[in-house]
DNA sequence: GAGTAGATCGGCT
DNA sequence: GCCGATCTACTCG
């Protein structure tokens, strides 16, 4: 098992910070997301992302600049955690990204396990090390332990409970695109393919 | 394997 | 009062 002291610290955090959204979602493939949960330490590779662009973007919570006490989270810096709950059960868990007052988000849909695997399957209440672990954005967050508690949390700082790292050497991979899903109230934005994979990774949801 | 109902609750109109 | 950036279990076959 990969021991968690092996990740280190992102240096290159302008991408996050700059405008496009797009970009930032691609980029966040392959980075390590961490969680320190009183001690229980899990973590997992991103291997899926989707992309959403605030005020232009229909499927977004922050669609029209919507400011509310939930998306406030999105208008603030890049680089900290907005999580929110999903249909009275599951905890979605983004990145957030663009300048001050720009509501970019990221979703993250997949992660490939790698720390602490055995926490993330009691979690999860499963005997198998299998894709339906950490596949999809509600999987994910019960494996990791991320509640809405993790809400605005710093994911640079190392004394976060919830951070963002890259792993030592940086594996090359081709990055496949996709339809988003579960947005069919926002029908002009259907189509376009801002759901990013790391292709033919198993961890990651099967591809439309 | 594919299709679908039910879970469950905060946020917003 | 409606409904969602979903998941699971159950049906049918």
């Amino acid at each position: 098992m990969i021991d968690h002291s092996s990740f280190l610290t992102i240096e290159d955090w302008q991408v996050l910070h700059q405008r496009d959204v797009v970009k930032a979602a691609n980029w966040l493939l392959g980075k390590i997301l961490l969680t320190n949960i009183k001690g229980s330490i899990t973590a997992g590779r991103i291997v899926e992302t989707e992309a959403y662009q605030g005020p232009d973007d229909r499927a977004s919570h922050a669609f029209q600049n919507r400011r509310t006490q939930r998306t406030e989270t999105m208008f603030g810096p890049a680089g900290y955690s907005y999580v929110y709950l999903c249909y009275g059960i599951h905890n979605m868990f983004n990145v957030v990204t663009g300048p001050r007052d720009t509501p970019h988000a990221v979703l993250i849909r997949g992660i490939e396990p790698l720390v602490g695997t055995e926490i993330m399957q009691k979690r999860r209440k499963m005997d198998a090390l299998e894709p339906r672990l950490t596949s999809g954005p509600g999987s994910l967050c019960q494996a990791m332990g991320i509640e809405r508690s993790l809400n605005n949390r710093d994911l640079t700082s190392s004394e976060s409970q919830i951070q963002l790292l890259k792993e030592e050497s940086q594996e090359v991979f081709e990055i496949v695109a996709s339809p988003r899903v579960g947005i069919s109230y926002a029908k002009e934005w259907i189509k376009t393919p801002w759901r990013f994979r790391i292709k033919d990774n198993i961890w990651c949801s099967p591809a439309k």
